[in-house]
RNA sequence: GGGCGAUUAGCUCAGCUGGUAGAGCACUUGCUCGACAAGCAAGGGGUCACUGGUUCAAGUCCAGUAUCGCCCACCA
């Protein structure tokens, strides 16, 4: 598969040309779509964005995450299924078109119902669907010949019918209640579409007259204008300071309404002035208050929050400017006793931030406690889980408070009640019933009565499809914590209540992305890079990588544009080593190299065996959901362990001499380290495919491989027999050895160009070891000649360190600078002082020698002795330098 | 009013099962040695918010305090 590919890798990497190469090859070759074959499945899908949406850094996130999982379970060998589509959105979607429409000098009253539906579906044809397109620039591995809307016929049809069960079953009931009312978008909405906001408003004290008395009584209120619609006034019935007043009447200021005075648990006699203004048509609780006590239920207000004729003088002004004018009639009349600044929580439209009014209409609900038990029992029993895990205690939490759930909307946008009418009969049906005269219900559903279907619903669900019985339930849910009311705990509920199954097994929340501020990124804050441009600037797989290794689980991320040159330069390293590996790869068929003729070096072993923990480690962190774990191991063991180490020690085998004529054995060795150079590379590119999966695909294809696609191939797996401590060890100590003497040239102020020659002493084993792996050290630290002083000699004049227990000089007379030597020394002893002082009292405490585990204990013990040896050598190296002083 | 999270290098953050702190960026010094200057090498920089406790041993476990943030909540 090599899509209009060139020959060879290019420098530099430019991901705009490679990225928009992948996609579209994989969708043709079916990648994206589950085999057929009898594999294990993995299946997600997507929160379906709103049809008005467009891609946000936040969305870019959940993709990222959603198509690592799948792209690692499809290389795992699982079946997998990520299904794509999208939310109708009824209040979002009709008010963007409405808006639309306003622009224009129209409303959608002017169109009427089915004109206004045609103009909502036209702007979808239109507009619609952006954010889907845009998945594919993420690389997200959808299958789209299974995308799914909301309002797709099939799709309704299932909405409908589950309002049908519920109704049959008693969970839905059509009521008289006060709701959540959006004067702007002119709906009713539930309890979780409401923002509480903390704001600074006043308590204003009012005085009602008691009738027929020269006693009054004080009420506390927060919105005055409500007053207008007050039937009665409430105090606590132990009250001893208003007991005498119960069962008489205030005299409502203003409009002059004979109110009767109640007695009601309810009333807090702490706050205010422990009598309460009952408003039965305006507040939730004066409703439940007005109900105990038979109160008229008076609404004062229209659905556009404006006062309607039962506010008397009032009538005609908007609540807010009815609200000043009242205080205004009532400090003139001498009813105002008071007013003092009150800190409370005002609810506000989720939608449009518009203040939120209570209102008593007739709208229809779904009772949740029959079906919040079972899904409070599901996660208790750990059949759905939270990654992490502490969402679980807030899901349970909103679960075990539940309240039953709003689900009708004044809006025309969405599943339309299946309910019909007429006069007073009422029938639920998919279809008009049979006879004249039946009007149906003109409102439509909450757009959460269709999302909390998805996961049952994208596949066939209520006929008994393949895809359902394959498919369902779902794997994972990946989304973000501020739905789990909203979808989450709903689709749980629905999912068991209608196929008797939990949707999914595992629920990962992603973080929340905020700006360098701390704000949370969104639109209206303008806040949010725009993740188009991000692809455009980076490059689609840096944004992924990124995003992935910068987000730790659970916690919120302030994202700053320019961490993502992070995965950008990531990028340019792989495909730089890639480069690399290519030019210096010959044209062996590694793929059909056998192991048994390989000739493994130190280097190679060591390499192998880092690998091998890589892979090991970066596979146990995807089971557990430690993404920027994965992706930090990766970079990690790609960059610092393959490319500074593993292939800088390479270089020097896979090229030969000038005039060589190479031995079987050179050949072999040249063999060997091209095809484990190209071995580890395949390892990384497989294990960061699922994160960056267009310049893996590219690399890929570029080296010797086997199979189509990166794709498909297999998730590596970490060999037993790759694991070597001893060569871990040893190329540890290679390390220290070149470290050292590089720090040596560095500190000395030698050419990094220039040879040096290096003297290393050290016990019989490490000489031995150091006189193998010479052809690795000596261009790693560019050392001219390097000499092993198995006679035990030291150079008199050199600049010295030591690593392990050996040492090593640069016989530098005359070209190290003796000042900076001594007072490097001494630097280095003091810190050896310390660390050895602090070993010291550990080794005197007893407790710690007879408590602490024994291997603890004897790791102190050498510590001890290793720094008491190496601060032995440096005092040594001292005093030869100050002998060549004297 | 409840619940949750955070507090570690100048900045943004890691640190999973307790054993004397890591990354990236920024900073300093030096590098056109044919993969990579989107790079290489070397280096400086931290009383891990505070106070107690458990432990031989605490950034890591427990309790409390402070500050910041988020979610939930019908005291009008």
């Amino acid at each position: 598969m090599r899509p209009g590919h060139p020959e060879a890798l290019q420098q530099p990497y430019d991901p705009r040309r490679v990225e928009s190469r992948w996609y579209d090859a994989w969708e043709a070759a079916g990648v994206f779509r589950p085999g057929e074959g009898g594999g294990r499945p993995f299946v997600v899908s997507i929160p379906p964005p709103n049809v008005t949406g467009s891609l946000t850094m936040g969305h870019l996130l959940g993709e990222s995450t959603r198509d690592l999982v799948l792209r690692w379970q499809r290389m795992e060998g699982r079946e997998t299924l990520y299904v794509p589509g999208q939310d109708h959105a009824g209040i979002a979607t009709q008010n963007v078109v409405e808006k639309k429409l306003r622009e224009e000098g129209r409303s959608r009253h002017d169109l009427g119902r089915d004109g206004f539906l045609a103009e909502v579906w036209a702007w979808r044809e239109q507009y619609g669907g952006l954010i889907l397109k845009q998945l594919r620039r993420v690389g997200a591995s959808a299958d789209w010949s299974r995308e799914r809307f909301t309002l797709d016929p099939a799709y309704s049809r299932a909405v409908l019918l589950v309002f049908q069960r519920l109704y049959d079953k008693g969970l839905i009931y059509r009521g008289r209640y006060v709701v959540n009312w959006c004067p702007r978008c002119h709906t009713a909405l539930s309890d979780e579409e409401v923002e509480h906001v903390e704001t600074e408003g006043s308590l204003w004290y009012v005085r009602y007259p008691v009738k027929d008395s020269n006693d009054s009584v004080v009420v506390a209120t927060t919105r005055p204008e409500t007053m207008l619609g007050d039937t009665g006034v409430a105090v606590h019935p132990k009250d001893r300071r208003y007991a005498k007043l119960v069962g008489s009447s205030a005299v409502l200021p203003l409009v002059r309404r004979e109110i009767p005075i109640v007695a009601d648990d309810m009333v807090d006699p702490k706050f205010g002035t422990g009598a309460v203004k009952v408003t039965p048509a305006h507040d939730p609780n004066d409703f439940q208050t007005g109900r105990r006590h038979g109160l008229p239920e008076l609404i004062v207000m229209d659905p556009h929050g404006v006062m309607n004729e039962n506010a008397s003088d009032f009538r005609g002004l908007d609540r807010f400017e009815a609200r000043r004018r009242i205080v205004e009639a009532l400090r003139d009349a001498g009813y105002l006793e008071k007013v003092e600044p009150h800190t409370h929580a005002v609810g506000h439209c989720s939608r449009c931030d518009t203040v939120i009014e209570p209102y008593l209409s007739w709208q229809w609900f779904v009772k949740m406690a029959p079906l919040a038990a079972p899904a409070l029992e599901a996660a208790r029993r750990g059949k759905v889980k939270f990654f992490p895990a502490r969402w679980k205690k807030v899901y349970v939490n909103w679960l075990e408070g539940i309240r039953d759930w709003c689900i009708s909307r004044q809006l025309w946008w969405g599943h339309r009640i299946p309910v019909w009418y007429r006069g007073d009969e009422v029938r639920v049906s998919l279809e008009p019933p049979a006879g004249e005269g039946w009007t149906q219900d003109e409102d439509v559903l909450d757009t959460w009565f269709s999302s909390w279907l998805w996961p049952f619903a994208i596949l066939g669900w209520p006929e008994d499809t393949e895809d359902l019985k394959r498919f369902y339930p779902n794997s994972l849910m990946v989304t973000g914590s501020d739905i789990i009311f909203f979808w989450v705990a709903r689709m749980v509920m629905a999912g068991i209540e209608f196929t008797g199954q939990v949707p999914f097994q595992h629920v990962y929340f992603t973080s929340i992305l905020r700006d360098a501020q701390g704000r949370k990124m969104s639109k209206s804050l303008g806040n949010s890079p725009d993740p188009i441009e991000m692809m455009d600037r980076y490059g689609a797989d840096a944004v992924r990588f990124t995003l992935t290794y910068l987000t730790p689980v659970g916690q919120d991320l302030l994202f700053d544009e320019k961490r993502l040159e992070t995965g950008k330069f990531f990028a340019n390293k792989i495909w730089n080593a890639a480069r690399l590996v290519q030019m210096r790869l010959g044209d062996e068929d590694l793929s059909a190299v056998r192991e048994s003729q390989l000739r493994l070096t130190l280097a190679d072993r060591w390499i192998l065996s880092r690998l091998a923990h890589a892979i090991k480690d970066v596979t146990r962190n995807l089971k557990t959901y430690r993404f920027s774990e994965a992706a930090n191991t990766i970079y990690h063991f790609a960059w610092n362990e393959y490319c500074d180490w593993y292939l800088e020690m390479a270089k020097s085998r896979w090229t030969e001499a000038e005039g060589e004529l190479p031995s079987s054995d050179r050949i072999a060795d040249r063999r060997t380290a091209r095809w484990v150079a190209w071995k580890v590379l395949d390892g990384i590119l497989r294990m960061l495919h699922p994160f960056m999966p267009f310049v893996t695909e590219e690399i890929w294809q570029a080296l010797p491989h086997d199979g189509d696609t990166l794709a498909t191939a297999a998730w590596p797996k970490a060999r037993k027999a790759w694991f070597d401590p001893d060569a871990e060890r040893e190329v540890a100590f290679l390390q220290g050895v070149v470290v050292a003497v590089r720090n040596l040239r560095a500190e000395n102020n030698i050419a990094p160009g220039r040879k040096v020659p290096v003297v290393l002493r050290g016990d019989v084993a490490q000489l031995d070891l150091l006189e193998q792996l010479a052809p690795q050290i000596v261009p790693l630290a560019r050392i001219e000649p390097l000499t092993l002083a198995r006679d035990g000699g030291r150079p008199r004049v050199a600049a010295s360190a030591v690593v392990e227990g050996a040492e090593v000089f640069l016989p530098l007379e005359g070209l190290i600078d003796l000042d900076a030597e001594r007072e490097r020394l001494v630097r280095e002893m003091a810190k050896l002082d310390s660390d050895l002082e602090a070993t010291r009292k550990k080794l005197r405490n007893q407790d710690f020698l007879t408590k602490a585990r024994v291997d603890v204990v004897d790791r102190e013990k050498q510590r001890l002795s290793q720094l008491e040896e190496t601060l032995d050598k440096l005092r040594r190296a001292q005093e030869s330098l100050r002998a060549v002083e004297a």
